[in-house]
DNA sequence: CTGGCACCTGTCCGAACGGACAGGGTCCGC
DNA sequence: GCGGACCCTGTCCGTTCGGACAGGTGCCAG
């Protein structure tokens, strides 16, 4: 992928659909502003549907349980035959995940790899329609979570033109689906007010003593509230409980 | 600022430079780096003479300290003048920063601002060269500091063609400086390696005689590194010095 | 060789924390 | 009306924390 791919495959107009895309990337913040671009990105090359997902990881990497789904017209047949049947310990694509950061095109791993359990699983895959596309999981800098998202359409991966705009637009829509995740995640209250401002004194090492008289009510209460948001958090002290609230975009860094 | 604009104004070479730069702003980590990737933006705008910094911001989001400086040809002349006689609290520029998310034009500064002090302000940078050219500022995402640069150049911002590339431009430097004031931070070491380490147990909400037991030391130890920890990080416990450990980026989130 | 830094260890003690036992209240949806 | 959220309060008690006193080592630059 260099510049000179951008000026042989690319006329013009791409260029400036590319660019704009990538602008619009950066404006998103919602899920319907992530499906806007989705749909931007369905007028530049032929993808027909696409899936994105937010998931968190364990301490190894490997994915521990999804937090987000953003799906457009993806099979729902294969997404419940996907899930039932764990189909994520055999996809091909899964395994190379996380070790390249750029998007993998199906049909590449396809050729490259020969084994009967990957020609099984893309035989599945086929049934539901889905033969050509690409996939980009990428964990996201600062949470212990990943965006891990598919698009696929007829003929999406066999032209150099589409590959490289692909290529060039991947990235920041992962960027995008960060910060969709990080107003999802503040948009479904885990936590309630008062232990959000419980939270937000801790952080700054306030004793429980000091929060009371900050938020006027009595020592016992902020106890309880913290004790309630380092059990929401699986937290066993104030310390953790800071960390994960922070670490998940719970509270702010104010 | 619009995709009609990119086509209007910008060749396909121009395109294709801007779509590079943006990628090179992905890839960028290190200071050499982002140095490169001025260069590279100097090839495409007249840019003679840049300075990036990076500071940290009180509560009130004011710039509270500098953490770096990039400087490239910047004349070193003004940026003494500026630190000494603290221009900052009299530049128009400054005033409106972090207001706007895009990038401000000196020129249009000039032209919507007559007052004394800021003509005073703006003759004194001309005594350095500094006519023509624009500033960007934008606060990190997930830490309490920001990005602030500032390019300069004859005829740099006189064409449209040079102000829609700085457009879509700049947000890219800033996410590159990101990067770069992250790489800084965990190179110039505040924390001992110990001090990391126990840092690192605390924030999965261990006990100090956990963490003895962890890395084979006394208790009295782990007290030690985080007393010191502590006195580094300006925190008056360990639940806070986790939060500014994580909110630096001096340590992880495994 | 000496000062400085990072590393490690000990004891004491008051303050802070977190769990477990309680008990109140309001408001909203089923 | 009643369960279920949030919200608030109390006491007791063992554990943990963090500060203050103290001591030691090894290594490296000036």
């Amino acid at each position: 992928m260099t510049a000179a791919d951008l000026a042989r495959y690319l006329s013009k107009y791409d260029l400036v659909a590319t660019l704009d895309l990538i602008d619009a990337a950066l404006q998103t913040r919602t899920q319907e502003q992530f499906q806007r671009l989705m749909g931007l990105a369905g007028g530049l090359v032929p993808i027909e549907n696409s899936h994105a997902s937010v998931a968190d990881l364990d301490e190894h990497g490997a994915i521990e349980r999804t937090r987000h789904q953003i799906n457009i017209n993806f099979p729902t047949g294969w997404l419940q035959a996907y899930r039932q049947q764990r189909l994520i310990t055999e996809d091909p694509v899964a395994k190379h995940l996380f070790v390249s950061d750029r998007p993998l095109i199906w049909g590449q791993i396809r050729q490259s790899n020969r084994e009967a359990a990957d020609r099984r699983f893309y035989g599945r895959a086929a049934e539901f329609g889905l033969r050509d596309g690409f996939s980009f999981g990428a964990r996201f800098v600062r949470s212990r979570s990943a965006s891990f998202f598919s698009c696929a359409g007829a003929g999406l991966t066999s032209d150099r033109r589409h590959i490289t705009i692909i290529q060039y637009m991947v990235p920041h829509l992962h960027s995008a689906l960060a910060k969709v995740h990080t107003s999802l995640l503040k948009s479904q209250p885990l936590l309630t007010p008062r232990e959000i401002e419980v939270l937000n004194w801790a952080k700054f090492g306030k004793t429980n003593w000091d929060i009371s008289v900050q938020m006027g009510i009595s020592e016992r209460a902020v106890k309880y509230h913290l004790a309630n948001a380092m059990f929401k958090l699986h937290a066993g002290n104030r310390s953790q409980a800071v960390a994960v609230a922070l670490s998940q975009g719970l509270i702010d860094w104010g």
